[in-house]
Order: C-alpha cells, then structure tokens, then sequence
DNA sequence: GGGGAGCGTTCACGAATCCGAAACAGAGTG
DNA sequence: CACTCTGTTTCGGATTCGTGAACGCTCCCC
C-alpha cells in the first residue's frame, strides 16, 4: 500500500465538496491551498494542508507525517466509495442502506447521531416503517462485528460509533 | 492563555538542540524550516512545521491546528448535549434525568451542591417524592463509577464530584 | 447515655416506553 | 432457481423512572 493510495490528495477551496465526502468516509486527506487562500480549519486530525506552491518533496513529507500521525489509532476506520468498510488489511462489503448508516455514523467520529438523523440519511422524507431502521442497524452490527467495531445504543438519543 | 503561549517556534534546523529539549518535555512545536532544507521528520504528534518563507495567517493557522490536535488527549470530564459523559476516550450514556444531575455537578466544578439545588435543577417546582433524588444519585454513581468518576456526599450540605 | 427524628443509602417492584431480533415475504439479479 | 437486499410484523427483553420500604448513621434533646 503506498502513500498515495491511502492519503487522497485534493486542491482547496476549489474541491471542497468532495473534501466533505472523504472525511465522512474518514479518510485522510492533504488540502492543497491555493496562494492568497487561508488556511482552511482543521475538522478532524485525519486532515493536513500545505501552501502553493510546494515541492515536491514538501507534499511528501506532509503525506508521510500524515500517516505516522493517523498510526496511534491503529485501526483507522474507512468506507470508501464502494462499499467496503475498511478496518487495517481487513475489511468487509457493505449493502446501499448499511453503508449510507455507516457514513453517517462516521461523520459523526464517535458522537451520537440520532435515529431521525439516521433515517434521513438513508430515506430522505421517511422512513417506510418504524421498525425498518433497527432491523438495519442489527444486520449492520453483525457484518462489523468481525471487524471489531461496535455500535453502542443511547437510549431514545441515538446511536455512536465505538472502535472495540 | 495565548496560542503563542502554549506552542513554542523554533527555526529548523538551526534550533534543533532546542527542538529535543522541548520534545522530550512533551511541549507543542512549530518549526519554521528554511528554504532548501528538507522537511524534518515527524518524531511525534505534538509537532507540526511550515515551509518559509510563510505569512503570518499560516503559522496562526498551524499553531491553532497543534492546539486542536492535542487537546481530545486531556483526561477532562465532560458532559456533552448528547448527554454522554467523556473521560479521555472512554465515555458512557447518562439517561435525561442523571444528565440534568450531573450538569448541576459539573458546573459547581467540583464543590458541594446542595440537595435543593439538585432537586431543582431535575424538577423545577419540586421533587415528586422525598427519596427520587437519592435514588437517582445511587443509579448515577453505579454508572460513572467505570469512568473512575466519584460522587461524595457532604452530610447535611450535599454532594460534590471528584474525579477518582 | 438512651431514644428519637432526620437524613442518606440501598433494594425491590410496577408501569411506561424504547429497542432488538427473529421470521416472513416481495423485489431484483445472475 | 438460488441468492441477496429490503421492508413488515410481531414478540420479548431491556431501560427508565417513580414509589415504597428497610436499614444505618448522626445529631439533638430530654
């Protein structure tokens, strides 16, 4: 796994929209800022940015201290665009609604997202029943149970993500 | 306390005797690295470095970002509006009526809150039973208890918090 | 010092509510 | 058909919250 294929690299502001999309998959990111731009704030510690114009080498070494920094976490959880949840070299294969749940779970990183948010984000203007978003959550929960990752319930408050 | 405060600049490479120094007391680092010096490498997470020659918004924003990056390690107890109570990385979910309580703790910051003030800040105009506050008190201690968070009680004055 | 009264802690119980999980059925796909 | 994904119903279990009651302890007053 090199470098670049774990850090995606995007220019700022210009590509501000598919900077969201990655981190609420939770995947690293390195902002290329244009001159005369400030520095965007930083949104989590999956994020690094670096003034144009840089070196080559300078962007490396930016790549690189963002991998060393992501590292104490061990097990960095990531869903990419596909589907696949990721979890160190393991990784599992998510259905549409389970992986639309587990993006929003991410992009919460670690804090509770309530039911009515859960349920927008997977069926905008309602939920079909009740009951639909539970039995989701239940087949969620067993497919990333063998990747160590727990859903823990608050009760009538929601639900949050927490790395076994 | 100023952001300038809590994170020292030092030159790179020309400081780096300093730069271990301040390593080794787990102090925040900014290095500003001279032109056509290579990047230095990344010895930890309290550290972060901007190419020169950089604006003043740039360091700021570096400065600002270390600070971001190493608060979450601080071991604080903190209740969040989710009703969650955080200690470090671990945390666990209050029910509405332990949250209020807890709130009414964590304000005083750690010195005695009286019953009535409790008893008030759960049900306003009165509680239903002479004994619901003592009950949820026990059920609020059995819960933070695995956080290592101690409620004592100050006979005929009430209770106050202290981290264990 | 003895006996209450008051306070604090804990347990057990019931009602209301919320959530989890199994079972089943339909739609879509290869 | 075999399989997966999705939605529905239904039942059982877990949580929360208030109540009642038992038990010790401390302080006060006679």
């Amino acid at each position: 796994m090199s470098a670049e294929a774990a850090v995606s690299i995007l220019r700022w502001p210009q590509e501000e929209g598919r900077r969201s999309l990655l981190a609420a998959g939770g995947r690293l990111r390195l902002l290329l800022v244009e001159p005369a731009t400030p520095a965007p704030a930083a949104i989590d510690s999956q994020e690094d940015w670096v003034r144009l114009p840089a070196s080559e080498e300078d962007v490396e070494a930016r790549v690189l201290g963002l991998i060393h920094r992501s590292r104490p976490t061990e097990a960095r959880i990531v869903l990419d665009d596909c589907g696949l949840l990721h979890r160190g070299d393991d990784w599992v294969a998510l259905p549409e609604t389970e992986a639309a749940l587990m993006a929003a779970l991410l992009a919460a990183a670690g804090s509770v997202v309530g039911r009515n948010v859960l349920v927008e984000a997977v069926w905008p203007g309602g939920s079909p029943n009740r009951n639909v978003l539970d039995v989701h959550m239940v087949r969620l929960r067993r497919r990333i149970a063998e990747l160590g990752v727990e859903i823990r319930t608050v009760r009538s408050r929601g639900y949050a993500l927490s790395p076994h």
